[in-house]
DNA sequence: ATGCCAGGTAACACCTGA
């Protein structure tokens, strides 16, 4: 049987986490990995030192904020940055490609959209709209789509160790909550929760008041497939260990595994 | 009610994050 694996990670800047990054890569060896707040422009992504252990690189990064990239041990393909629907959006939230030469994979950053009675929450709003559109159009084509990424919501009260302390959160709004639900329903399969039902499974550890210590977590990074992928999903999980070492990211990478026979 | 921590930028302080 031939798998791969696919993960996304929220690395809180690719230059501050290169050692992190290369070392997990190393140890894990994912396939696939879609990277979000890489907080660099595409010049200053530490491209080479990721080609020399394996992975080709597409990025698609801003100065300071945002930024995703896709790291693929296959050639990337037809790829396309931002998310349609708002030409004037400079934030580089998204990045797509075919990877394996039949996996469209998409690395999204959603907007936080705190606090939410600034411009911030219905620009969070509008923006899942967009993708909620850009993704029912990719489920009209029959090629396997993996939609993984920081979504920046949690799903679920059992999805934050403390609901009551985020009630006026926007990552977990019942607007926030009803667009991520509108997602699944075009069809779409939490990749995680086909595996791992269970309540307090976390992907984000605030660094403060030591929060990973006491497992305080979120469950912010998703990965979402379309019927196609999800009919070759044989596993998923979420890898801790990047989350308990010295520099570590706040979040840690999520990761699903395919069946491409 | 606020800051806690971390990164980036720029400049020795402030913005953003979730």
């Amino acid at each position: 049987m031939t798998t791969i694996k696919i993960a996304t990670w929220n690395v809180n800047s690719i230059k501050a986490r290169l050692q992190n990054v290369l070392g997990w890569l190393r140890s894990f060896s994912p396939d696939v990995v879609l990277l979000q707040e890489i907080k660099c422009v595409d010049e200053a992504f530490p491209r080479l030192e990721i080609e020399d252990i394996g992975y080709n690189v597409a990025t698609h990064g801003q100065k300071t904020y945002n930024g995703v990239a896709i790291l693929s041990k296959s050639p990337i393909e037809d790829v396309a940055a931002r998310l349609p629907g708002d030409d004037t959006d400079e934030q580089a939230r998204y990045l797509e490609a075919t990877v394996f030469g039949k996996i469209r994979v998409a690395s999204i950053y959603l907007p936080n959209g705190n606090p939410i009675d600034a411009p911030k929450f219905p620009y969070k709003l509008a923006w899942m709209e967009r993708l909620e559109r850009h993704m029912a159009r990719a489920l009209t084509s029959d090629e396997m789509a993996v939609f993984g990424g920081d979504y920046n919501v949690i799903p679920r009260d059992s999805d934050v160790y403390e609901p009551r302390a985020f009630a006026e959160d926007a990552l977990m709004q019942p607007e926030s909550r009803a667009r991520f639900r509108t997602m699944l329903h075009l069809g779409l399969t939490d990749a995680l929760r086909a595996f791992h039902p269970e309540p307090h499974l976390y992907s984000y550890w605030d660094y403060q008041a030591g929060a990973w210590q006491k497992d305080q977590g979120l469950l912010i990074d998703h990965i979402l497939l379309s019927p196609q992928a999800a009919d070759r999903l044989t596993g998923s999980g979420i890898d801790k260990t990047p989350r308990g070492q010295e520099k570590a990211s706040d979040h840690t990478p999520v990761w699903c595994e395919l069946n491409l026979d």
